[in-house]
DNA sequence: TTGACACTACGAAGGACTTCGTATATTGTC
DNA sequence: GACAATATACGAAGTCCTTCGTAGTGTCAA
């Protein structure tokens, strides 16, 4: 949500999340204290009501969650994820041939 | 682990875990019964040492992880998950060929 | 200045997971 | 039949996560 909206306050955030589930202020107060003092959001405390921002980039924690699953689940191997992600979840034409584009640009020697 | 070595005893599947990460044997024991009653894994009683196999094949599980993943992390985007995979974890020059060839196989009519 | 409002801090309760020790039951052998 | 070895069952302790109520403090307007 931090990544889509940008530097929010609890205020901002819980809206948010309330909007999708039903929840405390608090709560999403305690949650957001938590991932900070994990590292996970950073957080702005000038003001009176602190802003939150994510710590990390959403490409680096995307990619850290597929590391970890393909490790976990694919035996190491990505590949094996990727075909897994295409037979199970249906995608665009549009999307297939982005795709494909990366691969091509792999052949042309990237990696 | 029960998918690689199929159906097993406490005992062998205690050996391959502790191998990996040494674990107490009541430890893995514990584990398996409680994966069963969630129905994760199927147990046979009929001998004494109990004979556990996974109750679901793994691409299974597999598919579901990968979807989870898909809607917490990708918007529900297979392919940004694919790209991601692609560009966070290296594959090889025939992994890619066979991943270009499913994306040929979907653009003929698949789906 | 005071009262209403807004915000953070603190902590507790409930649940799930992990780990493992102890108790109990079964099996095979001498 | 008894003992050693091997199994399962049970339950407890520690940790983490989620949820939220309550208390305390800051802020602004009338």
């Amino acid at each position: 949500m931090l990544w889509e909206q940008g530097p929010s306050t609890v205020r901002r955030v819980h809206e948010v999340l309330d909007a999708r589930k039903p929840t405390g202020y608090t709560t999403v107060l305690k949650l957001l204290q938590i991932m900070s003092e994990k590292g996970l959001v950073a957080r702005e405390e000038s003001a009176r009501a602190h802003v939150y921002r994510a710590a990390a980039a959403r490409e680096e924690t995307q990619g850290q969650l597929v590391s970890d699953l393909v490790d976990r689940a694919f035996g190491g191997s990505a590949a094996e994820l990727v075909m897994r992600a295409l037979s199970t979840r249906p995608a665009s034409q549009e999307e297939l041939d982005e795709i494909r584009r990366m691969l091509d640009s792999y052949r042309g020697g990237a990696v």
